[in-house]
DNA sequence: AATGAATGAGCGTTCATTCAT
DNA sequence: TATGAATGAACGCTCATTCAT
């Protein structure tokens, strides 16, 4: 009877990841993403009143998968195992980081954005607490330096993933390097 | 001769530095600076033709100061100290990389701008320069790691200042995290 | 589907004729045309994307009449005819001229305003080729000075209608006098 | 004890003339005026109200020489001698069409602009009397049609100089075929 | 559910005009 | 007399948003 949707909920929302993730914050623009939906800009406001909202449901969406996936650490027994897997996690999801800037900007006017943000704030919270607690084992068990501040290093692997990937080095190099650096510094030991 | 000025080059570079990161490139507007500086939006054209230029020009005054300091590096003799002001450099201008990011989107339309980006680019040269000579001396002298690639080295230390700083944990502190975890890692060594 | 049309194209064309025969073309404005046809400026950014590609496109449309009407004269058998035809044609549309010089001025910038002009290009060529083969005509057939340069001939023709309309002289007489001085000049044969 | 002027009125109203005439009435600033003068914008303040003020101005002033060379035409006895000589004026005079296109486009809102107009008029009326005076002439002696109405003929040589001069034609080819088309039309006489 | 039409706020920019020195 | 600073209105243009079908 009703006529069938001409787009789905996962494509706006791939579509919309690109978007973002090409063109930042204010280059996206809902006549973009009709485009590339094949619909009419006003189809978009059926299922989200502003921009922003629909921007903070993508990344709640967005933050699921990611969450989802990071509770699999405990699949892992040891520390090291788990540490890696959360690096390898953060190194694959590399436009997270981008995401979670792109998300400080938007002002919270209308309630359903309101809702949306705070959801992405239980999932920070939830998420934060897991590294936290992975961290907190890490110094438990010796292998972490005990005097730095959790926050400072959750923060530093997540800034991690923002350095440039230079043309002339492989992309595995650049990991490899990158979690070197993370793990045991620039310095040389001796 | 003519009425005094109601703002001075130096307000309105320091504002527009602070709307640039507030903002961001595409946010930042003239008539958000105009605000800032109590003066109509058309009254900022006498300086500047337009925004690109504008941009630029704030760019290359804040990149004259950076490299002014950095070169000061020769002051010290030995390897340690001079990698130690190095990173307290960077850490101190910590917008730094968020401005470099913002300089590489705007397209040389106007000749002063293209003249702007040009000293901009030298600057950058000239200053990846002495930080490619450091890191090649601190190799040579076995205090660095040799098989890290420079540029990994390099985009990772500036990656670094934008580590968020988190209430609670005091400044310095947050520097001296982020210097030891650059230099020896996160993990213990034992 | 949607809402109805608050104006119609051939009522845009109307209105953007008449402003440009009395403001010309730096003074014809979106604000000026909006106005008239009772919408927001934005309105008429839907249908086209800038000044230049409206003026061309309301060109092309106006050309095209004239272009269509022009071929009829070739059901006229003698040059007499055609030539009594061909000025009755340009007095008619006396606008004509000023709109060449309007066209003149413009720029190709955008791709839909290039084709435009080369659509309009066209046109001329055309009418011009068919004005010439008339003028060839009647130098062939003794009828016009063969002395006379072609294009100085065409040139003059076009120009005779900016001849200004006073008032206390009949429109047709106006025509009549305009064609005979063409014809025969402003002096007394004896 | 003043300081000295740096620029004189007649240079003034040159570089007006040629800015009329390059950019048009829209396309003349005060900005481009003053740049070509080495003053600034201001400056041109004190002397002229506004824009319509310096631009009738000019006319005025344009107007006055122009006036003052037509009326040497007593100096001729014929009616040949002086037609010719009118037409040798307006071929040479040919920017004062667009000129007065130009000032018809003014509106008089000030009241030295409506001075302005009044004078312009007036020159326009003695003018046209001349030149009636000497069309009358003509007709009396036999040498133009009678039948052709005064302003008719006027605009008509007025218009004449509009005419475009096409490359491959010289000038002087140019003059003679439209001075010969006015005189004696485009038809073949037997 | 989806559309195309229309709006209005805001942006970058230009320029005539005013003001204080 | 001349200046440079500042203003404000207008323009071309974009886009989020609303409306009627």
């Amino acid at each position: 009877m009703a006529r069938e949707r001409k787009f789905s909920l996962d494509e706006l929302f791939e579509q919309t990841k690109q978007l973002l993730l090409e063109h930042g914050y204010d280059g996206f623009t809902f006549g973009l993403l009709a485009g590339r939906l094949g619909v009419a800009r006003s189809a978009i406001y059926k299922y989200f009143e502003n921009k922003e909202e629909l921007i903070t449901a993508y990344m709640v969406n967005e933050m699921e998968q990611v969450f989802n996936k990071l509770t699999r650490i405990h699949a892992y027994p040891t520390f090291e195992e788990q540490f890696r897997f959360l690096l390898d996690l953060i190194l694959y999801y590399d436009d997270l980081h981008e995401m979670i800037s792109i998300g400080k900007r938007i002002s919270e006017t209308h309630p359903k954005v309101k809702e949306n943000k705070r959801r992405l704030a239980q999932f920070h919270e939830r998420m934060y607490e897991e590294l936290h607690s992975l961290i907190q084992r890490g110094k438990k068990e010796g292998k972490m330096k005990p005097h730095l501040p959790n926050e400072v290093i959750l923060g530093y692997i997540f800034q991690s993933v923002a350095v440039p990937h230079f043309p002339g080095i492989s992309l595995t190099e650049w990991a490899e390097s990158i979690r070197e650096i993370i793990m045991y510094g620039v310095m040389n030991q001796n």
